[in-house]
DNA sequence: TAAGATTGAACTCTCAATCTTG
DNA sequence: CAAGATTGAGAGTTCAATCTTA
């Protein structure tokens, strides 16, 4: 009798990846949990260092959040001075997101910090293996995408049969 | 010039991994948002559907949720009959959560569902890559919970330091 | 008709305080 | 005093409906 079920393979490595980017997330998460940041919050700053400024959709989507969430995230930062809205000129639905100057200031300060909780979080890999891990997470994070985006139009066209456009 | 800021390794790598989790997630909470179940409630199934019954505390432990979210999360498993609290017979403070028959039924029944979900969502990863990658995970997870614990120990000295034991 | 953003309600979870037993 | 579980309050989301502009 085998002491677990036979796990398959692929979800062995789902447990795994779940429990190793948890570990990770929980030294990530009291990093910025000690100046007040929420996940998103964090991930919708630094989206915005890297990047420069958003349109709110493009941000939510690099964050993976949902549009009334990001209202209020962005809601947020405002209130406390890191970010301001910015009227789209091409298109008057939209907005862009953009740090301020103290923003930007904010996340000089604290970027170089976090920088080294997660090299400190992720230590348990040496240097030379982290490239080919790399690779390979990322070929998995992009085919599970592109599954997801195929599931995702074969719903719409399903959904588009049933109510035709003119 | 740099396209990006010459993001060391370390982040480089979590962040592949995080879109790695988050990709695979989707198509898991897809998978079972669809039968009404949040996240941390599939979990609490899978682990009692794997080990059997378990004090609440070790459920906790497992499935990385606080107390009372695991308080929470039961007492919606046993309003839909799938759980029931068992107390522990040689500790009155302590409570097994364990599987009802319902719960065990319906877990027959979703489970090979959720595992083949998941098998596709990592099918990015051709089957003999896989082992290697789950080792590089398990070892990247497990030092992350070290170094943790390594600190929430040190934080404790200190504390103790502070307010110490008679 | 659809796309961008916002709003309000509801949900899942965390946190801190509490009760009970060890 | 510590450990297991629960409670109540509240945070941070999601979701569905709405408003505005394309």
């Amino acid at each position: 009798m085998s002491p677990q079920p036979p796990d398959s393979l692929g979800l062995k490595l789902w447990v795994v990846l779940s429990r190793a980017h948890a570990a990770v997330e929980a030294h990530a998460r009291e990093d910025f949990a000690r100046r007040g940041l929420s996940p998103a919050e964090f991930g919708a700053l630094e989206a915005l260092y890297h990047k420069g400024p958003l349109l709110l959709g493009d941000l939510q989507r690099k964050t993976l959040v949902t549009s009334g969430g990001m209202t209020y995230v962005v809601d947020r930062l405002v209130a406390r001075g890191y970010v301001e809205r910015v009227r789209c000129p091409s298109d008057r639905r939209a907005s862009f997101a953009s740090l301020t100057e103290a923003g930007t200031q904010y996340m000089d300060e604290i970027f170089r910090e976090h920088q080294s909780v997660i090299e400190r979080a992720v230590s348990g890999i040496d240097d030379d293996m982290k490239p080919a891990l790399i690779e390979s997470l990322k070929k998995l994070g992009f085919e599970a995408v592109r599954l997801a985006q195929e599931s995702a139009q074969s719903a719409k066209r399903e959904s588009g049969a049933r109510h035709p456009s003119p």
